[in-house]
DNA sequence: CAGCATCCATCTAGATACTG
DNA sequence: CAGTATCTAGATGGATGCTG
């Protein structure tokens, strides 16, 4: 896919691109990060609590390492305010946005085939 | 985002369709799933050996696993040539190549805004 | 409130050896 | 060739308890 974007024609795919498109996405398609960036994109600007509120069954520590690494990797902008009690605010930023919004397409896939991947399980357990 | 597909305006998600849709990107947004798909898209039918090839690094334990699940999810057609020595071959579906369409938005994604990624982790890192 | 530290069960994936 | 089976180190994530 990635070769069809950097290289319309050519086959060779630079391995050093791949293996950092890979990387990339090994970080952000995980459960928690695609979820948190859906609340944050849905709902804007979040305290601590209310994200892990939101994203149903997050466990707190979780909540803080997958909000951390968004964090370092600029998907998301963490607001400290002096205050007692704390009070912290995470919301997107652009980049994290239009990650969001590349994410999109996937969802959207899923949610349109659900019905077809899971009758093809069922054949294909019917099946061994 | 899948609200936006599905109920533009309206704020509730169907958590039952909510967990659907994150179960199914669980099980398709792993590192493996995602460079078998890309191989098989721009290389069309391989044989097992071939895609062990084609996708660098991968086992073979992960190799016949993955695309054991990718089967199983209609995602991969497996045909089997019953000579000797056994000839096995793979190649997207309709739903598969769908998926990898859909996934290329990600790809993209991730391809344009490595260096960004990068900036800001080192910054991260600097800060912390 | 917004976390960090720690312990622990579980799951994952790599290496290795074997087979129709 | 195209797998299966087994073992294990390491990563993952949940639960719990504590703090500025």
């Amino acid at each position: 896919m990635v070769v069809q974007f950097l290289t319309p024609e050519a086959e060779p795919i630079d391995p050093r691109i791949e293996r950092l498109v890979t990387e990339v996405i090994g970080r952000i398609a995980d459960k928690w990060t695609m979820l948190i960036l859906e609340v944050l994109e849905q709902r804007g600007t979040l305290r601590f609590t209310e994200v892990g509120r939101a994203v149903e069954g997050i466990s707190q520590k979780m909540l803080t390492q997958t909000l951390r690494q968004m964090e370092r990797d600029g998907l998301v902008q963490r607001t400290v305010h002096p205050v007692v009690p704390p009070k912290v605010e995470y919301r997107l930023t652009d980049l994290g946005l239009s990650l969001s919004e590349a994410f999109c397409g996937v969802w959207t896939w899923a949610a349109e085939h659900l019905e077809r991947i899971d009758a093809a399980r069922l054949a294909f357990d019917a099946r061994s």
